[in-house]
DNA sequence: CGCGAGAACTTGTCTAGACGACTAGCTCTC
DNA sequence: GAGAGCTAGTCGTCTAGACAAGTTCTCGCG
């Protein structure tokens, strides 16, 4: 009530033709932008936005819920309603799988994490053969069965991404591409080793609101979209010996690629 | 109601501890994902899910709005509740703006528009003198002032994309870039005639829920997100030159970017 | 002093109803 | 036949409650 009191919040306009749970939404996100509820900070509660403007506690649900879905504020149950923090983004170079980054112990996510400071963490690790479906099939020149190597990676114990590599079977069955452990450089580095050189990767990146399940495995509160990005690595005779397909956390991240003008 | 008679939608499980709203959202999620009810069809009316699932009108509209801002389904006053078509995709490749694919009469959009069989349109055209934001200056070398240049693409009569150039002051004062139609080829060609011999590009992507703002230019129905793409081009000297500003309709892009393995 | 019970406060879920605004199809009139 | 107006159906907004479930703090008991 503080927040009230002190005048954060002013009244609402009865001639305006604006809904009154818009005008309230309006309010409450004017006054985060303009920073007069700071970072984390909790906003007034439920009951007393009802008495400040004197309306409906699903009037006000229905304002906070608006600001929920464009991921300014995020509630906790018991708690109450607060500014979403942004967290640290990481920034994906689009030269981390380069030849000559390829860092003889570690994944490049253990590598970037550790140089930002952060606590890295891979689980849910899991390698099996398995059907693709007719979309990852394609994209590995027809390929009817591959080896699909799953696995999601924390920062600092929150989840951020979500990866399945697909290999074509009779290329990574029964090499340590085919292990948990794939070894010092990762898949990459083995498949160098098989003599698939590699030549160029192609990227899609695509945005899009998460699945339920997507929510669930990244933790993700609502508001924050997923990046979607697909990767397929071609080796120098020209075929595709990998595809990659993540799902990251939007908030999480910053993919930045550097692109020659020629 | 022949969807409901139909069997589409089952009943709820009074055992499970989901509550109602998700279970009914779950239900017409299903259905929607198995092809039970197809892209641009309409959903049954709140009144028909009301009786079919004996609940009250605020609990349907509670599953609705989660469906809502999963970006599966739309709904239009008046008419109905419906599952949101996909639009027409437009793939970005990562070297449309090389010297090669320069094009001397067309921009990149219109080119790569009428190529997909779309009817490509440039509004809200504005180029001014301005102070730029404290991030754009960075970028620009701590630029003080710039010539800024907006404009908004439509495919189709459908807003996509909404894009902002910055340039330096003293680079693009008095050229023809500070003209509305800066001629054949587009800025860049222009700044390659005024002596700065493009290097190279970053782009940084971002996702985020838009603004009110950009829902309203962009005219995005909910549950959309926005890709924001932060595009920086640099002459032979290392000077930073422009940096563009784009924000555009996530469902209706797919970004393409081919890197090499080196 | 430690700790458990409880009170007070928070958000989550749900009901039952009211009225407004928009759409589409129908009918009636000119 | 064309247009105006009516009407039924749809979603949009809002009210006034109720109970559930999670969190935090206090207070009293041992």
């Amino acid at each position: 009530m503080a927040a009230l009191s002190s005048g954060i919040l002013g009244a609402l306009d009865p001639t305006s033709d604006r809904a009154v749970f818009r005008q309230i939404a309006d309010q409450i996100r004017e006054a985060i932008d303009k920073g007069r509820f700071k970072e984390g900070a909790k906003l007034p509660s439920e009951s007393e936005l009802v008495e400040h403007f004197g309306v409906s506690r699903m009037t006000v649900r229905n304002a906070l819920s608006i600001l929920q879905s464009e991921g300014l504020v995020s509630s906790e149950h018991g708690k109450g309603v607060f500014v979403r923090p942004r967290p640290p983004v990481r920034r994906l170079a689009s030269d981390r799988f380069a030849r000559r980054h390829r860092d003889q112990g570690k994944s490049a996510f253990t590598v970037e994490a550790e140089a930002a400071g952060s606590k890295p963490e891979v689980d849910s690790l899991e390698v099996r053969e398995e059907k693709p479906v007719p979309d990852i099939s394609a994209r590995l020149g027809s390929a009817r069965k591959v080896l699909a190597r799953r696995r999601r990676y924390l920062l600092d114990g929150r989840p951020v991404e979500f990866a399945v590599s697909y290999l074509p079977l009779d290329l990574a069955r029964g090499t340590q591409i085919a292990e948990p452990n794939p070894g010092p450089g990762g898949i990459y580095a083995r498949l160098e080793e098989l003599g698939h050189r590699l030549d160029h990767f192609d990227e899609e990146v695509r945005a899009r609101m998460p699945s339920p399940a997507e929510v669930k495995t990244l933790r993700l509160s609502s508001g924050v979209p997923v990046i979607s990005l697909i990767r397929t690595a071609y080796d120098t005779e020209g075929r595709a010996v990998e595809v990659c397909d993540t799902v990251m956390a939007a908030d999480a991240y910053v993919l930045a690629y550097q692109l020659p003008a020629n």
